[in-house]
DNA sequence: ACCTGAACACCGTTCAAGT
DNA sequence: ACCTGAACACCGTTCAAGT
């Protein structure tokens, strides 16, 4: 959550050595058969099971039949753990092949990596910053995103620039996914949205209210109505990235005009 | 972080009925002048100054010179009292007039959103779901939001699907800032970048591996070269922002298509 | 009605000690 | 070299008690 990041005497974070394998392990003495590895698989299935929160380190120690200290011997504190569980965690499959048509190749990218981060939704709730897109899914993923690109007319820095867009929107689409499932299907019901509606007055708010009042700004479906309402956010996830591809090829037809004019 | 929201009789989460005053006050027998008002107004203090983590129970307890147990008379838990304090934080500004033109509009809302965030950074680190969106100032934000897309001829729904949209790629955007920040600006030292080049090499990353060669993938710049390099993310925010916009001009040139087809 | 004191069941991490 | 036991300095929250 907090700080700087510490490197090691290599210049790189602890955890991006760890995770590409360039950390040397000591291997004389005897070994009870503890590893970063199994530790890591461990609080996986921990959070898989009962969320980030549930990740103590007495927790993970304890699943693994040792004692909470002995993990500080293969990872140098629970920031390094998280670190290397989110790496873990939103791994891309090895060995796509994506769709020729560089929008089609986007779209199953972005799909690749909101599978990953659906499959485990508790790594975003772990801090993304440099440190992790050097860890090696990060790596990978943005390899495959520049793959998804490379018949684009653009330059290696604004492709970068559009995995990242395309990445931030499917991160914060899933998130916003969770944070809805957190709370409960139905956080409001047909009478709380009458008390808001004395509140969220057209007066107060006359380009809101009528959008609320006309019941498709919020979801108020009673629950256990048949169908589990899934708050799936497919729609808005889709639209997103439909107006990013759509700025996209005005963006392409923008350049090709430019190269056009250029040998004219 | 967790789990469900009990509501209140009133069917409305407790933060939602009290940030909006709808929460009756207890007014008889002493009053030491605790109130919800003061305790959030000290919360944010905190947090603006030592960030989120310093802010425990405790903490503000102390700064307003209560006992830990008072503030559980005016907040039901750490809960309520953070979503209260995201609430009072990002608050856009009142009485802003937004430019005609719904690209300027928008990019100017974007950039009120942009700027509440970057105040209080740390208001992103609480998770925002279904009751963020029914607090205060989240209802003003969405308000001013549909109020800079009035004119153009997309319906409602579609609109509250734009404003999402750019909303979070506002708030992706400062949150990755202030990751970054986060780690201190330099991560990666130049022999570290070397070291890392063993691993990413151009066979198992054959797009990433020359952009990381090239420099532009990383920021390699030395800690303190003059200029505090600020590690903003202006050209990436405006990037993805001219994308949005692109692509839904051509959304509005589409609709406007089919209007004038079926007219025909 | 408002505030307090003591207690409970937790955290992550350190350090010296055992084998 | 690897693991353990005891301890430290914290958390949020409860409950009964004071005024």
């Amino acid at each position: 959550m907090c700080g700087m990041v510490e490197p090691t005497e290599t210049g790189l974070p602890r955890a991006v050595t760890v995770a590409w394998g360039m950390q040397e392990v000591s291997q004389r003495g005897p070994n009870r058969g503890l590893s970063h590895e199994r530790i890591v698989a461990a609080a996986i299935e921990i959070a898989d099971a009962e969320g980030l929160a549930a990740v103590t380190m007495q927790a993970v120690a304890t699943s693994l039949g040792f004692t909470t200290m002995s993990l500080y011997r293969y990872v140098s504190g629970k920031d390094e753990l998280l670190r290397l569980m989110q790496d873990a965690a939103i791994a891309v499959p090895e060995q796509v092949t994506l769709p020729g048509d560089w929008r089609d190749a986007l779209r199953s990218w972005a799909g690749l990596v909101r599978a990953a981060f659906r499959g485990h939704p508790w790594a975003l709730e772990i801090p993304r910053g440099q440190v992790s897109v050097l860890m090696p899914s990060s790596v990978r993923a943005a390899d495959l995103g520049l793959a998804a690109l490379r018949e684009l007319p653009l330059d290696d820095e604004e492709k970068v620039g559009v995995i990242l867009v395309v990445s931030q929107h499917v991160t914060s689409t899933v998130e916003l996914e969770l944070n809805l499932a957190d709370e409960g299907t139905v956080a409001v019901s047909r009478e709380g949205l009458d008390l808001l509606g004395e509140v969220i007055t057209p007066e107060r708010f006359p380009h809101l209210a009528p959008v609320l009042q006309a019941g498709h700004f919020l979801d108020t479906r009673p629950a256990g109505d048949g169908v589990e309402t899934e708050h799936g956010l497919d729609a808005e996830y889709d639209y997103g990235l439909d107006l990013i591809i759509a700025g996209l090829e005005q963006r392409v037809r923008d350049v090709s005009a430019r190269v056009a004019d250029d040998d004219a």
